[in-house]
DNA sequence: GTAAATTATGAAACGCTTTTCATGTCAAGC
DNA sequence: GCTTGACATGAAAAGCGTTTCATAATTTAC
């Protein structure tokens, strides 16, 4: 493999003029540039990038945390931080860690040894101790959740579309509320718990622990909900569902059981993602591509150094009205 | 920063010393070990990677080149690639090209810069032409699509797979069928068109033009198709739909229009996405999460060196029947 | 015509770790 | 008591490009 050095020999120059020649920068004379970018093309020539990042002390790139990449959630997230990458000439590492603490630690491991300049997280298992410690080594900025000015982060405020969520069921006349959530340990489902609790007691009614499941991330996931809810003695009439995809599940389950939607169980679904809008089902739209561009936009300042006192954005969300509730 | 040299003058050793508690080796005794690792703790170090990939001449990282990642094909494709990659203590860069020329370059131009260690293409706009030479500077594997025994590739075999389509469709009753597909140059486009007008020739058949669409990634796309369908005077009885994103648009369309699937229209999709399962959309499945899983393997021995004469894998297909068709 | 400013170029240091080679110590074996 | 082999350790080279510093060659300015 051709390395500076060759170069420099063949065009029988310095390895500082073909630095030179490679980087663009003026002081050097045409003839030389030529002997040198011919020199190059013969030995077909391509600087060792590895170098170059071990004398930048940087790489261009930044890991991207997230459970699964095969999630319509994530994948529209990631897709606005790869667009927002992308101008800025930075590379997307793909850290999947199915939320097992040992990856995670991995990915951040990352970023002390250099490897990325940055991480976006998407969700996570670990507690913000563990992770705080690494943003001096490198910027670390939370995607989806609020760090609590721990770490620059872009957020949705899941109480309030939680809250604005219920108060749209409870418009159409429903009072008996269940939930279907995603992880039971998470930032935004104690939000989701807390503003639903509070809609509950407020109108007076109960919140039932049975009308609450948790782990729920896809379509089989809502299938299994509405089965559960069949076999029960006392149904909700309406569901809060964080994900369109597990709304579609139990759509599709509700059907085969001949259960109709809206009318005897309403469904509010979360993220406006396609499917969605092909099933018609009602939803909070949370604008998840404008946040992942806005999370690489906050990794980038934060990149730059001088951080004033840690960042705070909230991505506004608003309710899609269709026919499921 | 810490480096190797601190670590080493703090503990009193030599960086050969660090070197070796660093890499687990035998032959340091332990109590210079002790004083190296309180050394290493007391300092906050951890070695930097860019300089231990310039020694090595490999990153341990591969490209991923796709035109997107928010598209259930591809995020299920790199779900199965990182999966595997993960075993291997590989990590997955993310090159989102949106079939622009000058990005899939660029990603190649990785693998020559040693960036990466290899290029698992799962799409591409670029001729293999421009891309094999590519080869000869990290392991590049073709997956979707089989590259011709220029590349290692894992593929379907879209000519039977889509003949077997058809003849599914066909043995329906039906023999007025139209197609949509995504790019119109490309490989798989290519062999689909000629199992279709093969399948339709025997039958007697004109293939028909004006029921060809192209261009067909999502949900809007299918429901656009549908759109024109709906304003023909003569149309079609089934579609062949690759990609159950477009099927998926495509039906509820058809519902809004008061066109029923399957009696008006019978709509066939590709992928077995969890919106066909949902839909009850009859499809075919490429076992996407079993192709990336191969297609990183088949990359990984690649890059062990003594490659036997490129080898091809055929992902066998499935007819997933249920109730469009 | 000379001082000052530009333009050009190369040597050497730097960034950081791994690996090879040489050297040295110590215990076992005969 | 001396040779082997195992165990330990450090110096130095290698991997490769960028940058600083010093020097040299030209121009420009007055």
């Amino acid at each position: 493999m051709a390395n500076i050095r060759h170069i420099a020999k063949l065009a029988g120059v310095s390895v500082s003029t073909v630095s030179r020649v490679l980087n663009g920068h003026p002081y050097v004379r045409e003839e030389k540039r030529l002997a040198v970018e011919q020199a190059m093309n013969s030995l077909n020539y391509a600087r060792n990038m590895n170098a170059v990042h071990l004398l930048r002390g940087r790489t261009d790139m930044i890991g991207v945390m997230l459970p699964s990449i095969n999630h319509p959630y994530f994948s529209k997230l990631v897709e606005g931080i790869s667009d927002e990458a992308l101008q800025a000439g930075c590379r997307l590492v793909l850290c999947q860690t199915g939320y097992a603490e040992e990856e995670e630690r991995n990915a951040l491991h990352m970023v002390k040894e250099k490897q990325i300049d940055g991480l976006i997280l998407c969700s996570k298992a670990l507690g913000w101790d563990e992770i705080v410690p690494y943003a001096a080594f490198g910027s670390i900025v939370a995607c989806g959740e609020d760090a609590g000015g721990l770490l620059p982060s872009v957020f949705i405020d899941h109480y309030a579309s939680f809250r604005a969520g219920i108060r749209h069921v409870m418009s159409k006349g429903h009072t008996r509320i269940g939930l279907a959530l995603s992880r039971y340990a998470s930032h935004s489902s104690d939000q989701r718990r807390q503003a639903y609790w509070d809609a509950i007691t407020e109108i007076g009614e109960q919140h039932r622990e049975d009308w609450t499941f948790y782990d729920c991330y896809g379509i089989e996931d809502g299938a299994q909900v509405v089965r559960q809810l069949h076999g029960m003695a006392e149904r909700p009439t309406a569901m809060l569902v964080t994900g369109d995809q597990v709304a579609a599940g139990m759509i599709a389950e509700a059907a085969k059981l001949g259960i109709r939607v809206p009318d005897d169980l309403a469904i509010l679904g979360f993220d406006n993602q396609p499917i969605a809008h092909v099933l018609g089902i009602t939803t909070i739209d949370n604008q998840l591509h404008e946040m992942g561009r806005e999370a690489f936009r906050m990794l980038q300042v934060s990149l730059l150094g001088e951080e004033p006192p840690v960042s705070r954005v909230e991505i506004p969300f608003a309710l899609v009205e269709r026919t499921t509730v």
